[in-house]
DNA sequence: AGCACGCCGACT
DNA sequence: GTCGGCGTGCTC
């Protein structure tokens, strides 16, 4: 039978994942011309809702027209091969099963917005409006202006209006008929293109380009130009090689207007080429590495454990060489002609990691980071599924990418809690969204750390997972002495200076002379400044979120960190008109301010999010502090992970406190994790460093492990603390939040859920409802509720299965209609 | 999530 | 009387 024949014949649907949180597959009907170019995977336009034409991506082909509905049809047809694999929409399916949440959010994600498409409403002139008479004056001026430009967006119209009301004009003039909105489609994905030279195609062989050359007689330049780019070719390869031309460079000796010239007169032609956005990697700087032999017995066991595990945790202590390990095990598995991912969370993806695997692995290797354009990330995304690139090199979403036949994912900084996505969703762990996908596709996980997340460490004690661990720094590091300073003490005996102590001072002093370099960490977290007036006590709130509004002294504003409101800092106090405003608090500006106080002689540095927004900024910092000029850097967590820096030999904690006593399960976790990859910072090579840590509570018994550098007598007594209360690792945690502007509807939904939960899964698994840490946020309040669900003794399915029933059951009410109810699974 | 539709308060 | 506030409902 002839199947073509079939096909024709039948109206051919389409289910197409749509960017939107809307459980239910939307079909649509593919226009006959695109019934039998619509593939799986490919990308359409579609029509949705009244005005809106979002990208999708064909998830299903089949015959079955809707039942209850009359399917729209497909706009149009974007892809003649698929660019999401079968792979992939396993994966999507799997992650929005796991994290409670819809297929079209994980591919919102997967996608680089590059290749999505927006739609922008235009308007243009109706051309059958004649009742100019119906008209203002002003609305005649803007018709004119919609004439002479043919089309305009909402945003170009507003240019030409002093009102601030573009709908609304709009809204009148399509009213009266005069003007027609339509919805323009663009790809944002533009390949770049670099300008070539070549000599015209009548003169790409040997005589006739020896003949022009004597054409030329007397323009000596040209002569030799042309000499010159003939001169590099063999002669039989003169029209192979004049393919690709050569860059303008080339010709730079001729002036511009005799190049002019010779491209006028047709002897040399002017072409475009699409070319990476990413540079050619040189083969002569390409670099092998040798290991170390502890590096190369971790890397042997690793391998080992390879054989017996699919997952191994590699716990190696900072400054043992991880990097070097991670090659050698990529080395391999890319030559055993499998794919191979290493993720790194966002602050560790640096230059200077990137460049020394580009050394080795050259263009094979592609990096995906969000710094990086729309465009570039577009390139990384087609380079993988094509096949050119077996090695990424990437951030959280780079799992999402189209692999399919990986050999290998490295998780380094496995602990790390920004692999863990918080908003919007999907609320994936990259982490664990890898071992999962890895195990579809028959490769290995290696996850990496100095300070294993307890949940890793865990399972590798329950040889769940395979375990190497890696004691010793490499070459001749040693670790850093530690000095506990009790501020309490040293304000009673007032040696505090500007929130420092004074043994700290002389340490930073005396390093500065030496020439040596500090860092110094603060801690964001509940550390961030706010305003106050001394007079009456005013304090800068959001007005939409329940949280003071931070001070950014170098632009003096004030800004909320919830809601993302800003404003300029006042003057005088909004209360009571006093001028004795105040920054209160310890941010790193504050710091950096201090110190340069005490030290006007010292060259400091600060690196936070508001001095690394740019896509440079970050790696101009650490250029700048890495050749040595500046003895201070003063930075949040990202100066805590991926950065070597040689000539560092104090670093100095502040506030631990805040981390330790942090409300949360995970604060001790957190504390140990953050102060020890710190610490690790002092002192890489020969240079013994000296770590500074200030606070209120030095007999705290994290701080005695993080001394001692004890990971696993750490662990082994947090450990009891976890079972006694049954949190993670022996359970899972799902948090679901509720958000509703009425304070009580919110919190009686989180109550209401909390209830039927219980009665389902009995009291001693719920907590709560309880109000969210930061109780109000874009004016809504917001509850938490959280469930514990013991590992391997329920049907996690059947359990969440049975949560997302109950959310619709309670928003069906009446008075829940409009609470918003955030699931978060494996909350961290 | 967006976005349009629809029903009530405070302005010319 | 009108503008525009945001509650409600729908999207193939």
């Amino acid at each position: 039978m002839q199947s073509g024949e079939l096909f024709n014949s039948e109206t051919i649907f389409t289910d197409v994942l749509l960017p939107v949180p809307i459980p239910q597959a939307f079909t649509y009907r593919a226009p006959r011309h695109l019934s039998e170019q619509v593939q799986v995977g490919s990308r359409v336009i579609v029509p949705f809702g009244k005005n809106r034409v979002l990208t999708g991506i064909i998830s299903k082909i089949h015959g079955t027209p809707p039942e209850k509905y009359k399917a729209k049809y497909i706009a149009e047809l974007m892809d003649d091969e698929p660019v999401v694999t079968p792979e992939q929409l396993w994966l999507f399916q799997w992650v929005a099963d796991y994290y409670m949440c819809h297929p079209g959010e994980v591919m919102n994600m997967a996608l680089p917005s590059g290749m999505k498409v927006n739609s922008e409403s235009r308007i243009q002139l109706n051309p059958d409006f004649e009742s100019e008479e119906l008209l203002e004056d002003f609305e005649k001026e803007i018709l004119k202006v919609v004439e002479e430009k043919e089309s305009l967006s909402y945003a170009d119209l507003s240019k030409y209006l002093e009102e601030s009301s573009v709908n609304k004009v709009i809204k009148k003039l399509i009213d009266k008929g005069a003007i027609l909105v339509y919805e323009e489609v663009k790809e944002r994905y533009s390949p770049k293109k670099v300008k070539k030279l070549r000599l015209a195609a009548k003169y790409a062989n040997q005589s006739a380009a020896l003949a022009l050359i004597d054409e030329l007689e007397g323009k000596t330049k040209q002569q030799e130009v042309i000499l010159k780019f003939i001169g590099l070719l063999p002669p039989d390869k003169i029209r192979e090689k004049n393919l690709h031309g050569l860059d303008k460079a080339f010709f730079k000796e001729l002036s511009a207007s005799s190049l002019k010239t010779l491209i006028k007169n047709e002897v040399l032609e002017e072409f475009e080429i699409t070319v990476s956005r990413f540079e050619k990697y040189d083969a002569d700087e390409m670099a092998t590495i040798t290991l170390t032999e502890p590096q190369q017995n971790a890397s042997d066991q690793i391998m080992e454990a390879f054989a017996e595990q699919q997952v191994v945790l590699f716990h190696g202590i900072t400054g043992s060489g991880k990097t070097e390990i991670y090659i050698d095990l990529i080395d391999k598995v890319l030559s055993s002609g499998s794919q191979v991912l290493l993720m790194l969370p966002e602050i560790a993806l640096t230059t200077q990691i990137v460049s020394r695997l580009q050394k080795v692995f050259g263009d094979k290797m592609g990096v995906y980071h969000s710094k990086f354009s729309d465009n570039e990330r577009v390139e990384v995304y087609m380079g993988v599924l094509k096949g050119n690139y077996q090695f990424v090199v990437g951030v959280r979403s780079s799992i999402l990418l189209p692999f399919t036949n990986l050999g290998l994912v490295i998780a380094d900084e496995e602990h790390e809690t920004s692999y863990k996505q918080f908003d919007p969703a999907p609320r994936y762990h990259a982490r664990d969204v890898a071992i999962m996908l890895a195990h579809r596709q028959h490769a290995k996980v290696l996850l990496g750390s100095a300070t294993p997340s307890f949940e890793s460490y865990w399972q590798a004690k329950n040889g769940k997972y395979g375990l190497v661990e890696l004691h010793q720094r490499f070459g001749k590091a040693t670790l850093p002495a530690f000095e506990v300073i009790d501020m309490k003490e040293e304000r009673k005996a007032e040696r505090v200076n500007k929130g420092f102590s004074q043994s700290f001072l002389e340490a930073l002093e005396a390093n500065i002379k030496r020439k040596e370099q500090t860092i110094i960490f603060q801690n964001r977290r509940g550390y961030a400044p706010y305003m106050n007036c001394e007079e009456c006590n005013w304090i800068g709130q959001c007005h939409q979120c329940a949280v003071s509004l931070t001070h950014h002294m170098y632009e003096n504003t004030l800004v909320c960190h919830y809601c993302g409101y800003k404003e300029t800092a006042p003057k005088v106090c909004p209360v009571c008109e006093s001028t004795k405003l105040k920054s209160v608090g310890v941010g790193t500006e504050k710091i950096e301010e201090d110190l340069q106080e005490l030290f006007p002689e010292a060259r400091i540095l600060r690196m936070d999010l508001d001095t690394t927004r740019s896509k440079n900024a970050y790696q101009n910092i650490i250029s700048e502090f890495a050749e040595g000029d500046v003895d201070i850097l003063v930075g949040t967590q990202m100066i805590s992970k991926g950065l070597d820096f040689d000539n560092v030999s104090l670093v100095a904690v502040f506030n631990a406190d805040k981390m330790i006593y942090f409300p949360d399960f995970r604060a001790a976790e957190r504390a140990f994790q953050m102060i020890t990859q710190v610490s690790g910072r002092a002192g890489r090579k020969e240079k013994p460093g000296t770590v500074f840590i200030q606070t209120g509570g030095p007999d705290h018994s994290v701080l005695k492990y993080v001394l001692e550098n004890d990971f696993i007598g750490f662990y082994d007594k947090e450990i009891h603390e976890r079972e006694g209360f049954n949190y993670p690792p022996f359970s899972r945690v799902i948090s679901i939040t509720t958000k509703h502007i009425m304070r009580n509807v919110s919190h009686q939904a989180a109550g209401k859920l909390a209830a039927v939960l219980k009665k389902y899964l009995g009291p001693q698994r719920v907590l709560g409802p309880e109000k969210a840490l930061v109780e109000r946020v874009r004016n809504q309040y917001l509850f938490e509720v959280w469930v514990k669900l013991e590992k391997d003794k329920l049907n996690m399915k059947a359990v969440k299965a049975y949560i997302a029933e109950q959310i619709t059951e309670i928003n069906t009410e009446k008075e829940f209609k409009s609470v918003r109810f955030v699931v978060n699974v494996d909350v961290v």
